[in-house]
DNA sequence: ATAAACTGTGGAGTATACTCCGTAGTCAAT
DNA sequence: ATTGACTACGGAGTATACTCCACAGTTTAT
């Protein structure tokens, strides 16, 4: 398929395409005989992916490594699975943490606003 | 205090202060003869509030309008109020959208790494 | 008194993640 | 065949929130 369309399915930009194919995050497409690139479902899944790890806090560099299993499931990978391992971590830290903080700030609105 | 007291007790770089101040988010210190900024303690539970709000997700634009109260709390303010109301829920919605997330990553790796 | 440490300034630089621009080639419909 | 829509490219611009720099005046310690 081609930018739009995958552009469209992922919810991103075009622009955001060719960004990430910029950056590494996705590897460049094949190109049809006119240059235009030919994404695959695969892409669609990667973008998808990226999309989740980015919700939860990782950055575009730190989803990187991770791309490649993305379409190939495998076992191992120590450290990918170490990276996710703390992040679950940090996840729930970052819950803890905006439990506590809603908490506060609802005590100083109390406090401050009537 | 000066700069790096204050800076010390609220845990940002001196830098940031200029910053804040340049960009409204806190208002100009008095100076005392020789130029040197005279902080208050009004400003070091300005910084904290700004911290909190931060950590909840508040960008420093949202959040200035709110600094006058941090000082003087006063009822009313309904703007302000319902701002904070609303990011209340946002940030419940966010607790949510993480532990979704979270599972959802878990169930990747356990498909893809293992 | 002199040096080290602190404070001030404007302005530039950093990092992340896009987002937009102008120009140019390509494709689809009339 | 021409118009309009789609794609490509490099490079610049945007937004947020700092962070650092060089230079200059001030204060503090010896």
């Amino acid at each position: 398929m081609r930018s739009e369309q995958l552009a469209t399915q992922a919810q991103v930009g075009k622009d955001t395409l060719r960004y990430y194919e910029k950056i590494g995050l996705l590897s460049p497409p094949p190109r049809g005989a006119n240059g235009y690139r030919c994404y695959s479902k695969a892409n669609l899944n990667e973008l998808k992916f990226i999309k989740l790890a980015q919700s939860v806090g990782f950055t575009l560099n730190e989803i990187k490594p991770a791309i490649p299993f993305v379409n190939n499931p495998q076992p191992g990978c120590p450290k990918l699975r170490k990276a996710i391992e703390s992040k679950l971590v940090e996840i729930e830290q970052r819950i803890e943490e905006l439990g506590q903080a809603k908490e506060k700030l609802q005590y100083w609105m109390d406090k401050h606003l009537e």
